[in-house]
RNA sequence: GGGUCGGUGCCCGAGUGGUUAAUGGGGGCGGACUGUAAAUCCGCUGGCUCUGCCUACGUUGGUUCAAAUCCAACCCGGCCCA
């Protein structure tokens, strides 16, 4: 006797259950003599159906347009949703242009501020950027590419002009005990921190949107259970076979402990460049690799080398690839030992090093200065302090004065500027 | 709406008229060590092309030689009551 979930998962396909945390509901085994209500109650039923019928299902990923960019932690369900697609299924793309204006209050302790729809705006188009259109169609996310496999939709396009009666319909159909009952909002409320009541609008507008797009299966981290059920409900509300949940872990981030997030500072952003993605990487706890290799891979893991170290760089090397190509990825691989084996990154000299230019730079200037000039601190108050520490080399000569000034841009020319251990910039004339 | 308690630097949290950029912890950054990291140890942690000058303790105004500390109004939040 296994258990249900396990004999659900059993008869999915391994592109669709590699690093699936939950998969709800839960089938039921023995249904699979009665089609049409298995495929209420079961994946695999649902998927045979969809084969049987050539109806590709309608798999939905909403993402909110919340931050300036994709980082990895949101690429593992892009990278799902594209399995599904090279399966022959529908992708349907949401981008929460209305929702991420509210905020959705999952894993918040505080209630978020809300957006302006122009900045909402912003970051969606960087997203689809982001997600692959006009880049390499081997290395992006999502395929834009094959006629029906992708439907990208704006949630403003049915919540904006939601009327009050319907809204009033939603909100009757959760209750108080329900919305306290999620982990977030249970949190808060004990903790005596404020929850609005626009809050409480979120998963079921979350929820609303499956109904909008008829969604079979909706993606999400383990932190959407609730939003995702919600949808369900509202699905069977309006008559419609409820959907299928399916979850991925949330990502630790860089730091190992908490979840990926651009405002802890602990991503890797899709945007990065090989050599800084590379390096973070490579650095990642031993105890995440395998989590990184299951989620942001297709490797197998048991075909992997055993000592830690190469596992890591196995790992920084292949999600380095996946974004930038193999050759890239290599470089950046080279480079990342040259200049650490480079004994303070003297070996900078002939690695492949982003470049800066002096242009914003007013000579004659002074270490400090150069260093807040260039960005490459926040602040010029940092920027002295991090010469005071012994963290800033120019071409490997360690800076100790923060007063040092250089007379001419001529003087800096090609040489490389090292702040800490990871961030070094080739410094070139303007122009 | 009423009562009450509270709003301090990235976060938590001391401080209740005067050597103050404001104790402490966390986090972050830098250094040493290591297989990169983690752990550990050390340093830094408001801003400014900085031997000095600015701006800071919810907001605005007031008292005072002097305010994060006293007063007033306002804004925001918790709790209790309605």
């Amino acid at each position: 006797m296994t258990s249900a979930p396990e004999s659900a998962l059993r008869q999915l396909p391994a592109w669709l259950t590699r690093g699936v945390a939950d998969l709800f509901p839960a089938a039921m085994g023995g249904a699979i003599d009665a089609p049409s209500s298995a495929s209420q109650h079961s994946l695999a039923a649902r998927l045979a159906e969809a084969e049987a019928h050539q109806r590709p299902l309608r798999i939905k990923l909403g993402i909110d347009p919340t931050g300036a960019e994709i980082h990895l932690g949101h690429s593992l369900l892009f990278r799902k949703l594209r399995a599904f697609q090279d399966a022959g299924h529908t992708a349907v793309l949401i981008i929460g242009d209305f929702t991420a204006r509210i905020g959705d209050p999952t894993g918040k302790s505080a209630t978020r501020v809300q957006l302006s729809a122009e900045e909402v705006e912003a970051n969606a188009s960087t997203y689809l950027t982001q997600l692959g259109q006009g880049q390499d169609p081997e290395r992006a996310l999502l395929d834009f590419r094959t006629p029906g496999r992708l439907e990208v939709r704006r949630n403003s396009e049915w919540l904006a002009g939601l009327d009050l009666p319907r809204v009033i319909e939603l909100l009757g159909i959760s209750t108080v005990g329900q919305m306290l009952a999620k982990d977030d909002f249970a949190k808060r409320y004990g903790s005596g921190a404020p929850i609005s009541l626009h809050e409480f609008l979120y998963p079921l507008l979350q929820g609303y949107d499956s109904v909008q797009v008829e969604a079979d299966v909706e993606l999400g981290g383990t932190d959407q259970k609730f939003n995702v059920a919600r949808g369900r409900d509202l699905q069977r509300h309006f008559g419609q076979s409820p959907q299928f949940g399916l979850l991925l872990p949330i990502l630790p981030g860089l730091d190992g402990v908490q979840k990926m997030s651009k405002s802890l500072g602990n991503t890797v952003g899709l945007g990065e460049d090989p050599l800084s993605m590379y390096s973070k990487l490579e650095k990642l706890s031993d105890a995440l690799v395998d989590d990184y290799l299951t989620l942001l891979t297709g490797l197998d893991l048991a075909a992997l080398p055993a000592n830690p170290r190469e596992r890591q760089k196995t790992m920084a090397l292949e999600i380095t690839r996946l974004r930038h190509g193999e050759q890239a990825a290599r470089q950046a691989q080279a480079d990342a030992a040259t200049l650490v084996a480079g004994a303070g990154g003297r070996g900078a000299a002939e690695a492949e090093v982003p470049e800066v230019s002096l242009a914003p730079v007013n000579f004659p200037a002074k270490a400090f200065y150069l260093l807040s000039a260039l960005d490459l601190c926040a602040t010029s108050s940092e920027a002295r302090r991090q010469i005071q520490g012994g963290g800033v080399r120019l071409d490997g000569e360690k800076v100790l004065d923060a007063n040092r000034e250089f007379g001419s841009a001529d003087e800096l020319n090609g040489k490389v500027l090292q702040l800490g251990k990871k961030t070094f910039r080739r410094l070139v004339l303007p122009g």
